[in-house]
RNA sequence: GUGAUUGUAGCUCAGUUGGUUAGAGCGCUGGUUUGUGGAUCCAGAGGUCGCCGGUUCGAGCCCGGUCUUUCACCCCA
């Protein structure tokens, strides 16, 4: 006999994790839906070639390669070998797992350009797998929520991001978080204005760590990464930034007076700012942080992160606009926007808040019960009409000891159980016990059903 | 990819300087009760101590390797 495992950074989802995740991804349909998204599924795999190259040499080293169908040496010379796997992937492996939900929409889009209707909003549920270190808030195999705008610049689906992800939290009753914005145009300003020209990309990854290791440390990696030292002091100001997303794009108006690219970011996401308040909204957990850089490349205009206070988990949202997402597919000038909810970070911080509602297992209503196989004949009548009155029931499928069927229905916590006797055949009648107050009363059948549906 | 960390019954964990037959609680099965469950009581089952190798008269304990768990870094949801 073998143990029983699982591969490395991967779960199994019981019942009760189901209905939570469920719970989770009702809330995010539901609320995808309502502002106009449709959603698709492409396949787990995908070509290696679609994948490659799309996530940097990091990335492509965490996408799971899948061996060749048959004899998958064949292709492979023995002068071949030395040159290592990496030279010889191609032989080996022609397909892969998905990575995200962004690169395959965007081979999506590519192919099916003639049939799409542009603005195109499409929201897509489905795994993803890296193989990443598994760690706290870090899976090998996890679902992403994404929801993407393609073929339109305009800053409203930026604006219905915001009010998208407010209204899950919303509704899952989180309250205290930050949704983070920023523009990447402010970032290639910033990196203007302290005179390190097109070196934003070296700049975000330092500045990403700010709140983790503190402004010394990001000044020392600056200076490490090539920057100078009259150039790390120009950022000053922006280290210790005043509260208030007004004050904040008044500061970086003034420190990006000089770019004309940083101006237009900041101006960006005033107009954001503006369309909420038209859609009658406020700016609530909206934190504009010009320090906020996401390690996507491709992102070209406004970025989100949403991360949830009080809790150690890392950010459950983030997302952004990119211009040319499909032009590598041979479809260039498709811009769009577009976010994704980290269900199972999402579900990990529920659970660390303890804010799952504790009702949410609707399973079975009851349970009938019996003694002898006359009962159990009883039972599969009034299950049949238990069903087709919408009630959950189900009938103990063994002839065995009432203690063993009421321990059943106990462990499953079902909330009733309606005994079959012959007492209760004799006078046409079920046994209805709750459950929870150990109360019972001898109900005619049609009496049971209208009891079992008030209580729902 | 780098550095730590973990692994003993279904679960949570004890296990002395290496010493004979490896322990507890919970859970599980059966009984006390042949029409009544959820903290009564009684009894019982269940482990090649992650795996492979080494040291030793002798290894759950020491050493090497490997897999696994958790965590930090890198990166990311």
């Amino acid at each position: 006999m073998q143990k029983p495992s699982l591969p490395k950074g991967t779960r199994d989802f019981g019942p009760l994790q189901m209905a939570r995740r469920n719970y989770i991804l009702d809330v995010i349909k539901d609320t995808f839906q309502l502002f106009g998204f449709q959603q698709i599924e492409t396949p787990s795999l995908e070509n290696l070639s679609t994948l490659t190259g799309k996530y940097g040499d990091e990335g492509d080293q965490l996408l799971f390669k899948i061996l060749n169908s048959g004899d998958f040496l064949k292709d492979l010379t023995p002068e071949d070998l030395p040159k290592g796997s990496a030279a010889n992937l191609t032989k080996l492996s022609e397909k892969g797992l998905r990575y995200d939900l962004t690169v395959p929409f965007a081979r999506y889009v590519a192919m099916n350009r003639n049939e799409l209707s542009f603005p195109f909003k499409r929201y897509q549920i489905q795994p993803v797998w890296r193989a990443d270190r598994p760690q706290k808030g870090r899976y090998r195999e996890f679902y992403q929520c994404d929801a993407d705008v393609v073929g339109t610049e305009s800053l409203l689906c930026e604006a219905e991001i915001i009010l998208m992800i407010r209204r899950v939290f919303a509704k899952l009753g989180l309250k205290d978080y930050a949704i983070k914005v920023n523009n990447r145009k402010i970032l290639t300003g910033i990196a203007e204005a302290i005179g390190e020209q097109g070196k934003e990309g070296p700049l975000c990854v330092a500045i990403d760590k700010l709140d983790k290791i503190g402004w010394e440390k990001v000044k020392e990696e600056l200076v490490q990464r090539g920057f100078g030292e009259a150039s790390t002091q120009k950022l000053l100001p922006l280290v210790n930034l005043a509260a208030g997303v007004k004050e904040r794009l008044a500061l970086l108006t003034q420190f990006l007076s000089q770019s004309p690219i940083g101006l237009q970011g900041v101006q960006e996401l005033e107009a954001v700012f503006r369309l909420l308040e038209q859609l009658g909204a406020n700016l609530d957990h909206v934190d504009f942080d010009p320090m906020l850089a996401r390690g996507l490349s491709y992102y070209t205009g406004a970025i989100f992160e949403v991360k949830v206070n009080g809790v150690s988990i890392g950010s459950v949202s983030g997302g952004g606009r990119y211009d040319n997402l499909t032009g590598v597919f041979g479809l260039p000038g498709v811009p769009g926007v577009g976010f994704s909810f980290g269900v199972d970070r999402l579900y990990d911080v529920l659970e660390e808040l303890n804010l799952f509602p504790v009702d949410r297992l609707a399973g079975t209503q009851v349970l009938l019960t019996h003694f002898d196989q006359v009962g159990f004949d009883y039972g599969l009548g009034c299950l049949t009409a238990m069903r087709d009155a919408g009630v959950k029931a189900e009938l103990y499928p063994e002839v065995t000891k009432l203690k063993k069927q009421l321990e059943y229905a106990s462990k499953k916590e079902l909330p009733f159980v309606g005994i079959c006797g012959d007492e209760e055949i004799a006078s046409g009648t079920l046994m209805l016990k709750n459950l929870a107050t150990g109360e019972q009363e001898a109900l005619s059948l049609t009496d049971a059903i209208a009891k079992l549906k008030g209580a729902e």
